[in-house]
DNA sequence: CTTGTTGTTTACCAAACGGTCAACTATCAG
DNA sequence: CTGATAGTTGACCGTTTGGTAAACAACAAG
């Protein structure tokens, strides 16, 4: 029953590419629908807004793209402190290699374009919200583990995770502010002394 | 010799404060000038572009405000481990502060718009890392000084200080978003457990 | 083949935007 | 008083922007 088009696909990738590389208040509808390759009459045909379309958008990467890979890396069938350092030293890789192809790290979409707009959209605040929770439970998880098998010292684990989180946030901002590597090089070790694991337990 | 005026503060103020509060890209030089009392006529008398306004903004911001701030905080007359618990209680009164003003966190002025616009605008970008590498430049000497007191465990304190500074801004940026104080209350603990400070030795 | 549904295109509009300019005004030095 | 200097104003311009509408094209079910 009538026409098929994978233009709305389209749109939400190019959208987040740009917001991505950019930051939301820069990117025009027109540059969207240009990068898309779709007239603005089929833009809105499938959203009413920039802020409707940048909220699917990142619903869209959340299942898509981050979920399936933070299952695969936290999964309980490795140790809790593996997990945690593999989270951390995978947002060092992922931004080396943008780095290579864009010449520029470009941080966490979900939290630049959430430190950006958070006063001015709640829809899209709230969508942010709910992403950055998300992503917080699965260290939360890992850290009640690593308190269950004795590797890290007791504590409320949400608030824990909460700081690493934090320490993460921060981290990737710096290193996109700065277009620099290092931040990310230094927060796998970071984290380990933020959490109180010792020196000599710690995943390589 | 010839007229005198405080539009060019006014402007560098509306701009702090609107940027602030919303973000770069969505405030406009009219509403700019609307907000200082200005016409934009004198806008273009004074400045080139919103780009060269914000950054003599955050200039300006880091001479009246931020330096004489930091310089008593950090004053070498205060144990080192005072200093920087000082500097998280600040931030999480400071941001109580403009809650009750504004009804919302606002965060860190430098830091979300070095986050915003780095990847467009490279003195922006330039005046922000400027910012930022003083601001971090204080906690690395006081690392330093904690360290030789032994109040701290050894390490390179600049890799310290940058740990910790990531912590600070991440923490800024998830109270903006989820307009919540939770994240700055944690914060001066985390921080002590970043740094390695035993429990028993922490200031109050 | 027809008909309803889904998606596409083009042209268009009003508002907002960045930016310019020439005329005007206040102030101070001599 | 007279310039020169520093600052102000309002009108204006071309472009970009978000947003609309109506005609058109592909497709599937009956």
């Amino acid at each position: 029953m009538g026409r098929k088009s994978d233009a709305k696909q389209r749109l939400l990738d190019a959208a987040l590419d740009l917001i991505w590389e950019n930051s939301y208040g820069v990117v025009t509808i027109d540059a969207i629908c240009e990068k898309a390759g779709v007239k603005k009459g089929s833009f809105y045909y499938f959203f009413n807004s920039k802020a409707d379309l940048a909220v699917d958008a990142l619903e869209e990467e959340w299942q898509a793209e981050m979920k399936p890979k933070f299952d695969a890396m936290f999964s309980v069938s490795n140790p809790p402190l593996e997990r945690i350092h593999q989270f951390f030293q995978s947002a060092h890789d992922c931004q080396a290699e943008i780095q290579k192809e864009h010449g520029q790290i470009l941080g966490c979409p979900c939290f630049s374009l959430g430190s950006e707009v958070c006063t001015q959209n709640e829809p899209i605040r709230e969508k942010v919200r709910e992403t950055l929770n998300r992503l917080s439970r699965y260290l939360e998880s890992a850290i009640r583990d690593a308190q269950a098998e004795g590797s890290i010292p007791a504590g409320d684990a949400n608030v824990k995770a909460r700081s690493v989180y934090a320490l993460y946030e921060g981290s990737l901002a710096q290193a996109r502010i700065h277009n620099d590597l290092d931040p990310l090089r230094i927060l796998p070790d970071a984290a380990m002394n933020l959490l109180g694991v010792a020196p000599s337990a710690r995943p390589s």
